[in-house]
DNA sequence: ACAAGTGTATTAGTTCACATAGTACACTTG
DNA sequence: CAAGTGTACTATGTGAACTAATACACTTGT
């Protein structure tokens, strides 16, 4: 399960809904699997039911889950959610290409940031100080 | 000069510190050159002076620009202020990278969309399809 | 000295998003 | 019927962002 940082400023709804959206992507809950509860999930998270059903509502919008009155909440099976996810990271991406770019940042030094990312063990990244002297 | 929208939900005073390093970062302003004082900039865009003095005092804290009572604020002549919004552009996109990479994105993925925004004459950029399908 | 224009500071008030609190209802399961 | 589920609603607290109004210090030009 992941983690929330009440005091990122981020708020807490999003952080949930990325957090699961995350979970999926990296294959850690699959179709079918049941979600925690509103109020469980609220419980651990020590957070407000509200906050959790609607980030819920969310993610079912989305595609991501599906939710069932009086059963539960499951991870969808089909890959609607999934391909909307994608979409939606590369036009994120993409908007970060944009903005760098627009602010001088040639495509070669974003494809070295790339690199720099995917081959860092995914523990520190602050480390990955790209040749700018 | 760049434009304003009101209701994007940005903060209108991160719209205007971003509007002017991006003009500098583009060569549109340059070192010495006088900014538009506090009161006139309020008035054309029609909003209120305290939000334009905020962003100011932003953007003298990043060495973007420097102001002198009296006289007005100009456009910084060295690079320090350059090289701090570079060193945060890239900051920001390898944050992006990040979050791309945890929702699955491969690295070659990423940098065929760098090459596609860099190769889109900047007017377009929701037509740029990248090869998903 | 004066006036006009500049940056800067302060206080108060509005608006809005976010989260909380509490309650209530509909549904499924045992 | 009871317990657990999703869902809906109103009310409240909090903080960020912006507006509003005023005041002060400084520079420039007359």
């Amino acid at each position: 399960m992941f983690q929330l940082d009440l005091k990122s400023g981020v708020p807490i709804c999003d952080q949930i809904v990325n957090g699961f959206i995350k979970l999926k992507a990296l294959g850690l809950i699959s179709g079918g699997e049941q979600m925690p509860s509103v109020r469980s999930l609220a419980l651990k998270f020590s957070i407000n039911p509200n906050t959790v059903q609607k980030a819920y509502a969310v993610l079912e919008a989305q595609g991501i889950i599906y939710s069932v009155k009086g059963r539960g909440s499951f991870v969808s099976d089909d890959d609607r959610g999934h391909s909307a996810v994608i979409a939606r990271a590369k036009e994120d991406f993409c908007t970060a290409v944009e903005r760098a770019r627009d602010l001088g940042l040639s495509a070669f030094e974003l494809k070295e940031i790339v690199d720099g990312v995917y081959k860092t063990p995914k523990s520190g990244h602050k480390e990955e100080k790209n040749a700018d002297g």
